[in-house]
DNA sequence: TCTCGCTATTGACATGACGTCAATAGACAC
DNA sequence: GTGTCTATTGACGTCATGTCAATAGCGAGA
């Protein structure tokens, strides 16, 4: 076990200089690395910047501090999420199912958690260390879900399709957070990645609570 | 705005010498009041220990550090929570209406929630920091509610209350962790408690997606 | 009431991570 | 080849942490 393992190969060589935009990607590309690895708590800006050959000093050149990192690795993951409940937001006009296209939009956002669990951990987590990553995280991101959720289970109330002493924002809410915290459970472990068939599992049971909650039971009644 | 307002009161006056159970439990209800006012990214050991009269140094003779502090706040708690669903787990044998049971449980839960709201919060939090107190949290406690959900739900499904398409490990811990989510996202701030009206439409929400999930709709059909 | 020993308490120290700044040294223009 | 611009860094001050030897309050025994 020589040569601990997680430093950087070689020694640092000698001093090279980078254009700015580039010298950037490479600290958020090496603090997403470094979150593939290890749970944000360990994540320190000398561990970050060893990835990337620079100094430490030379990180607050580009970020004020480890947070901003974590928010701009937010930002690239964010649209995504926010772009599948767009879909479910605005789909479904004219049919009676939008159970469809809710699964639909469930399986696209599991995805998403599945490729970048590790790091929308650490966002997670890091919202519970700043305040400007809980205002970006929970308000940014969270509540635009809520809200577009909410949206919909209003029109699917008013036509007949949901239940109707469904408190819709309140409802949002709770199933977007049990989604967010749950697929967090399940995939936002550095160590473990679960099965194909435990993703399957946690996949299959979304589904359940979202439609049985949403639109009732689907078989049997 | 003279004296900043969060310094306790007079001089520390002439070094005072306690019962060590006494000075114990005086940090405990110091790191209490402070987490009931700040949230946990906040607390610091000489935060909490201006407000015992002692000095900082004095702390560690009590406790390893503030994530020991905060694993003894939720033993206090932790108790309370998981005595109701001991409830649930074990109500309802002979009768049809696990329901009922499962209601009140929810209220109890959510009462628990809202009168230590913010000392749960810093919980949750602290497990973010700490790989001792996310041990104490997630498996601990968590992962304890999950079990007894769970064999709840097998229970249920054994009897026909339940649908049988449901993974009974895995729909208890989407449930539990949506439970868990929502209430600190309710009654975890320390600077905004929701209104008796707003309190009102979260449990009533939870109770909706609980019952909804695992009895079917109570009316409409 | 006085003295003594135990131990609760603390001042002072060492450590580790942070964020800043003046000084240094690549890379590109001319 | 030379000079300028600026990316980069060594060194510093700060803050919170955790430790330890030294101090001083309190109770026990006379």
């Amino acid at each position: 076990m020589l040569g601990s393992g997680d430093e950087v190969s070689g020694d640092r060589g000698p001093r090279r200089r980078r254009r700015p935009e580039e010298a950037e990607r490479a600290i958020l590309a090496a603090a997403r690395a470094f979150l593939e690895e290890h749970p944000f708590r360990e994540m320190t800006v000398e561990g970050v910047m060893v990835r990337t050959g620079l100094s430490r000093p030379a990180f607050y050149a580009y970020f004020r501090d480890r947070y901003e990192v974590v928010t701009r690795l937010l930002e690239g993951i964010g649209g995504l999420l926010f772009a599948l409940d767009w879909r479910w937001l605005s789909g479904g006009e004219g049919g009676d199912e939008g159970r469809e296209v809710l699964v639909d939009a469930l399986r696209a956002g599991s995805r998403t958690f599945v490729e970048y669990g590790p790091v929308l951990r650490a966002i997670a987590d890091a919202a519970g260390y700043d305040a400007r990553v809980e205002q970006v995280y929970r308000h940014g991101l969270i509540e635009r879900l809520v809200g577009a959720v909410a949206s919909r289970i209003s029109r699917d109330m008013e036509a007949g399709l949901s239940p109707s002493d469904l408190d819709p924002q309140e409802t949002a809410r709770a199933l977007v957070l049990m989604t967010e915290r749950y697929l967090l459970d399940a995939f936002g472990r550095p160590e473990r990645q679960p099965s194909r068939r435990e993703s399957a599992a946690v996949f299959a049971t979304l589904e359940e609570i979202w439609v049985r909650t949403l639109y009732g039971p689907g078989g049997s009644c």
